[in-house]
RNA sequence: UGGGGGAUCGUCUAGCGGUAGGACGCAUGACUCUGGAUCAUGCUACGGGGGUUCGAAUCCUCCUCCCCCAGCCA
């Protein structure tokens, strides 16, 4: 009870397929598939059915497609589909040759149709899309039967060979399988196979103007594939009788449906719907804004496939509907990062600091440890001068209580440079706004140690003015202002829910020189700030970060905490 | 009032007839040249009622609540 067993299955699915493989159900075979539609971005969900369908073929020596689910020409395109191969490339995923399209089965798509019309188990359908909706029932009273389910078997042969020529108009005929008009489960009430659709396909052009449907295809493809399990969530869970009646009616290998829950972040909305209209009405700056829970957001925002990846395990897989804390997806950036990323010193919100005492001539190249949790990534020097700038927020004229930090007559030490102390404040006369302090150093306590062992309580970030590069930094924070942007007042939709302050742009930061040939996309630590990542908006005279997430911030909280005990 | 699923700490998840565990979160403390990291300690969980059993989160039964389905979308 207390210690886990590092064999035992992670999942009910991993339980599943164990099983299968003691029984030898599938040949001792593993195959997955991750079948997305190309009609619009990945985003955090589908990483984790990408790290699903991928880990379990790698844990257990089997193997997975990457399948384009394109069968719906009007709403697919070839952009998203190069997309969708990069994010999965990125995400650490690797398919071969195994690169699969539904269109590339459309041809023994048709001939099974065929056989299913043969077998008297499909017919065309004349009706139009708003009979067949009533004649489909509800969820209470049954279904009827089509006037046309009685055709010949030549006659439904005939015509679907006519559909196929581009005889017909869009939604003059369908083609659909034959099964059970009063079933209780309205998938399999003739469920339409084929419909009519004179659109171009990314793929085959115009080759196509019957196109399958989903349940129609999607098993199919998975046959023909040899896909031993095929993981989908939950709302095809009703599909499952289908997916089997085609494929066992046809006669072919039949390969098992298996439904997990999708996943649900919270502060954040999944469906592509939504997230397309947060693009389109102007919400975010496109598919990839850094506030976006795609994977291309996500990697913008600085997220790193290991932290993704182990965000997918932590969650676990399981068949509940839930809202996993988006505080752990963050965690897990925080873990990778903080392992990995060198720190720099960067101010972002500029105090300046003359320091009385130093010498105006004189710059000091200091020694700092470019991470503290790995030695090998070794040290690199920094610039200190009279003239410094350190962080607004590090500066208090009338400090509360725990105040560690600088503050009229407090010394406090400046990381791997000085103790300074503040001895004036200069403000604006006329704003009342401080511009300036002026402060002292103790030249005993270079590298930031003091010989006669005196205790400073606060250690500070900063930046030589002359030698600091000027950039441009991105705070990023929900996107929603509560932990499910679905629950609303009366009348309103998640869009009532948009935080106004996802976004604040911070102009004039001062950043240590060393950043200046900072890799686009790799993540810093600013230190005492949190992770920073150089955006792709940047240029060669403009630098812009973009804030992956805050360090843990312990005195926020006990300020907070001061705050509610008034 | 059809069909299909699901209910375990605040959140996610383990458990598969034998003391309900882990992670995140939160709280407190230790340590620290990042109020970071780390470490330690703690935190009102089995939806409800019956039943079977020496023993039930687990098996049976009744109930309650939640989710999905009426696209020629996937």
């Amino acid at each position: 009870m207390t210690v886990t067993d590092p064999t035992s299955p992670a999942n009910f699915i991993e339980r599943i397929i164990e099983e299968d493989l003691e029984t030898n159900k599938y040949d001792g075979r593993v195959m997955t598939r991750f079948p997305p539609e190309p009609n619009g971005y990945l985003h955090i969900g589908h990483a984790k059915s990408i790290c699903l369908n991928f880990g379990l073929a790698e844990t257990y020596g089997g193997l997975c497609n990457l399948r384009f689910d394109d069968t719906n020409p009007t709403k697919e395109e070839v952009e998203y589909v190069e997309s969708i191969k990069e994010d999965v490339r990125w995400l650490g995923f690797n398919w071969d040759d195994r690169l699969y399209y539904a269109s590339d089965y459309f041809e023994q798509l048709h001939d099974y149709a065929v056989q299913l019309i043969k077998q008297g188990q499909a017919y065309v359908d004349s009706l139009s899309a708003e009979e067949i909706r009533e004649y489909r029932g509800t969820l209470t009273e049954p279904g009827r039967k089509s006037p046309y389910r009685n055709r010949s078997v030549e006659e439904n042969l005939s015509l679907f060979q006519s559909m196929r020529a581009g005889e017909f108009q869009n939604g003059v005929h369908v083609l659909r399988a034959k099964i059970d008009m009063a079933s209780g489960n309205l998938n399999m009430r003739d469920p339409v196979m084929y419909r009519i659709l004179h659109a171009e396909h990314h793929r085959t052009g115009d080759t196509w103007c019957i196109y399958p449907m989903y349940d129609w295809a999607h098993g199919l493809c998975d046959s023909i594939e040899k896909i031993t399990h095929s993981i989908c969530t939950l709302e095809f869970e009703d599909h499952r009788p289908l997916y089997e009646w085609f494929l066992k009616e046809l006669g072919v290998y039949q390969p098992q449906q298996i439904e997990f829950a999708r996943l649900n972040l919270s502060q954040t909305v999944m469906s592509k719907r939504k997230l397309l209209r947060l693009v389109k009405e102007g919400y975010v700056n496109g598919w990839d804004d850094p506030r976006m829970p795609t994977i291309s957001g996500l990697r913008r925002r600085g997220y790193t496939p290991e932290a993704i990846r182990d965000f997918c395990e932590r969650i676990g897989v399981a068949r509940k509907d839930s809202m996993v804390d988006i505080k752990l997806l963050e965690w897990c950036v925080r873990e990778d990062l903080n392992r990995r990323a060198p720190r720099i010193m960067g101010v972002l919100r500029p105090l300046r600091v003359v320091v009385e005492n130093y010498p105006d001539d004189t710059v000091e190249e200091l020694e700092a440890i470019n991470n503290p949790e790995d030695s090998t990534m070794g040290t690199r020097m920094v610039p200190f001068s009279r003239v410094l700038y350190i962080e607004r927020d590090d500066f208090r004229e009338d400090p509360p209580k725990k105040w560690f930090r600088l503050a009229p007559g407090r010394e406090v030490r400046l990381r791997y440079g000085y103790y300074i102390t503040c001895v004036d404040v200069v403000k604006d006369e006329k704003t009342g706004e401080i511009i300036e302090l002026r402060c002292t150093y103790d030249p005993a306590t270079k590298g930031g140690w003091s010989p006669d062992g005196r205790k400073v309580r606060g250690t500070l970030h900063w930046v030589s003015a002359e030698h600091a590069i000027e950039a441009e930094v991105r705070l990023y924070d929900y996107l929603f202002i509560k932990p499910n942007p679905e629950e609303v007042e009366e009348g309103q939709d998640f869009i009532s829910n948009v935080n106004p302050d996802s976004l604040e742009v911070l102009r004039s930061c001062s950043l240590e020189p060393s950043v200046g040939n900072a890799a686009l996309g790799s993540g810093y630590q600013f230190e005492r700030l949190g992770y920073f990542c150089l955006d792709p908006d940047s240029t060669g005279s403009k630098l812009i970060f973009n804030r992956t997430v805050t360090l843990r911030d312990t005195w926020a909280k006990i300020e907070k905490k001061m705050k509610q005990d008034k």
